[in-house]
DNA sequence: GGCAAAAACTAATAAGTGTTAGTTTTGCGA
DNA sequence: TCGCAAAACTAACACTTATTAGTTTTTGCC
């Protein structure tokens, strides 16, 4: 019989749901099956029942994982000592290693999230609300320091969560770029521009 | 009986494909039924077949549409005149007015080619791939006149079409931001950095 | 080694999918 | 007003979906 690999501190659950993640980033949760799970974790598809409660389930576990990460992370920068600018570096800095060490996982949270069932979904939506604002009243704060120019904050905001958002997309095309040019091109680009 | 309304110089396709642009915006491609699609346009599911041929043929008018015009465009401001710094602004102006005005369409396009059937499929993603080559030769020029930092280009025009897609997530909380206020500080965000 | 619990299996179900066939209604030009 | 093509309709099909029920196998502990 078929048996689902287990690493230590990891149980079957959670392997499950790291497949779901590769799989729902590759398919989109609405394209991706049980049977196609059931497949990549070794198994029929009825077999998954016996640890996950369904597969919206699975969605939600996602999801949510990666919210509080971003939640309690960027919490901790925050409350820290530096300049604005720092913490706004650090939080980049932050954002592009999440993406570059979970990719499966936070694409999965940045992109169908919308699949979410309720009231799952409004607390997401809550939940990134609030990390939003919260960027938002660092950057205020930025600007008041004279730190910042004086740009609207919320454009701001947006334009440095999309940014870092858009790695989700270089997988394929990491043209032998190092993790650290990377890192260190984005996050200056992000702060201080591309013109001489 | 129900009949599909249209305006002058629309055909009844151009609207379903209107229609489909705004519902699988709304809830991703494989998520919208066919019945979900006709109770928009006011009609029952089999008469969408007197005007299409499948469903798939909705998404890929959508995606080449879309494609096609921004590599339009992109191609006439790069064999303007100007310096390169002018003609990436530019870029990322027509960008933004793209995203402000075909919403649906450029959603679709950017998130939802990944449910292309090939060979449209691959073909789009040849697209893609051309545009952002095209636009990492063009940062290339503006480090070579020494306009632009000597940074990686690759980075720098992920950067940049990753932070104005993000745009489409801005519908939901335009927080009475001006469509000029919104375009001049991404704008000079992304070629002069947020730090005085 | 035997026993209970965990977890695999097979079979089946009800709901929803895109699409086709065949028929009726509509609207326009002669 | 008639007739024909366009476009609506209803009914149906073949498939896929997540999930449940019931059964058998495996696993870990005494």
């Amino acid at each position: 019989m078929a048996k689902i690999l287990t690493e230590k501190n990891t149980s079957k659950k959670d392997v499950i749901i790291q497949h779901a993640a590769s799989l729902f980033k590759l398919k989109s949760y609405n394209a991706s099956s049980m049977r196609e799970l059931a497949d990549m974790v070794g198994v029929e598809a009825p077999s998954l029942y016996n640890h996950i409660g369904s597969k919206s389930e699975l969605l939600q576990a996602i999801c949510f994982k990666v919210g509080n990460e971003f939640i309690e992370q960027t919490g901790i920068i925050k409350n820290g000592t530096g300049t604005v600018t720092d913490k706004i570096r650090a939080i980049i800095r932050f954002h592009i290693e999440m993406m570059l060490d979970n990719m499966d996982e936070v694409y999965v949270a940045n992109h169908e999230w919308k699949h979410l069932a309720e009231p799952y979904l409004s607390d997401f939506l809550a939940i990134r609300r609030n990390y939003e604002r919260s960027l938002v009243s660092l950057v205020e704060t930025g600007i008041e320091k004279k730190e910042i120019k004086p740009i609207n904050p919320y454009v701001a905001v947006l334009t440095i969560l999309s940014a870092v958002r858009g790695l989700e997309f270089w997988q394929r095309n990491k043209k032998n770029i190092p993790s650290q040019v990377l890192e260190d091109d984005m996050v200056d680009h992000l702060l201080n521009g591309i013109v001489r």
